[in-house]
DNA sequence: ATAGTGGGGCTAACACCGTTAGCCAACCGA
DNA sequence: TCGGTTGGCTAACGGTGTTAGCCCCACTAT
């Protein structure tokens, strides 16, 4: 295992652990025994930390998806659930812009491919899909819902409203 | 006009000229002709600026929205346009907790109250649409959809899925 | 065996950040 | 006229990411 992805393990620990503001180069150096300058030596700059934990954010999350169960509302819960169990990695992977250069290529489709699948192959349908996913759980991990909300409901009323285009049999946008 | 607004009004033009990083103490002071611990007298600490543009966003977003033409996709076109005017003010304004405590009461259900009216008075389903809406956006800021990718189509087909349930006369879930 | 090389630590330092303490001038009401 | 409030100021602190430059140690090639 490299040092680069010990520094990532490290920072995915901090991360949880304490929070985003925590993931200071001087904190990760401290906790694997080091100087926050020698972090240099492994990774570019901290963009570079954020890009790894994105790229693991991604691989972790695709597969999570990958194995939900079969249906919209089996995706979806699959979706909620990882973000749920990993607040922190889910912001900072998703608050910043995609580093594509920085990211190993496929990642990003392999993330994408479940998703695109319960579309039935309809890629804006997919990205829709995601869209709703994502606002759901943005809102709910900043708060932005009224204190109190029934966010099982409101999941529950999301995904009856887009079931009717695609749970049955594909019929509309085929291919 | 208070202090407190014109040194909000200084943080606004300085997030959309240049950017969040820059929303700094210091360059807020010296494009007011004043140092720093000068603010401090006006205001409680940045996070008080923040929650003044949360503010802000909501009222203005809120406006933006009662003043869309009728009907989900005029709702969901003024989202987007709006958000797509102050890109950076609405990051801001969203990627931070709501802080309820130090923003007029009131606010936040006014500026929801456009959604909740196209949804049929149903709040879980007006909370979806925001969600839908947000989170197209959000990613759409936050260059996360690949490259090139149709964002109009995929409004249309986000926008197409929601339809059936409450574009027609309401029928569904009234009150 | 020895010389050379590169990896991976280190300290010192820089510029910038939010924020506090304490001072002081101007104004304003009693 | 005098006291208090308002709103500036400088100095400073601790924290941030990051660079420069040094050095030691292991390894490899001659």
């Amino acid at each position: 295992m490299s040092r680069r992805d010990e520094i990532l393990d490290v920072a995915v620990s901090v991360l949880e652990e304490e929070g985003p503001e925590s993931l200071t180069m001087r904190k990760l150096a401290a906790r694997m025994g080091i100087r926050a300058p020698s972090l240099y030596k492994h990774v570019r700059d901290k963009d570079d930390i954020v890009a790894g934990l994105q790229e693991r954010a991604l691989i972790d999350l695709g597969r999570h998806l990958a194995g939900a169960v079969p249906g919209l509302a089996g995706l979806a819960q699959s979706y909620r659930s990882w973000a749920k169990a990993h607040p922190r990695l889910y912001e900072v992977a998703t608050r910043h812009s995609l580093a594509r250069d920085r990211i190993a290529p496929g990642v990003e489709y392999a993330a994408a491919a479940p998703i695109v699948a319960a579309a039935g192959g309809d890629e804006h349908l997919a990205r829709a899909l995601w869209a709703l996913a994502h606002g759901l759980v943005d809102l709910e991990l900043s708060d932005r819902f009224p204190p109190g909300a029934d966010l099982d409901a409101t999941w529950r009323s999301a995904l009856t409203a887009f079931e009717p285009t695609h749970t049955n049999p594909r019929k509309g946008t085929p291919r």
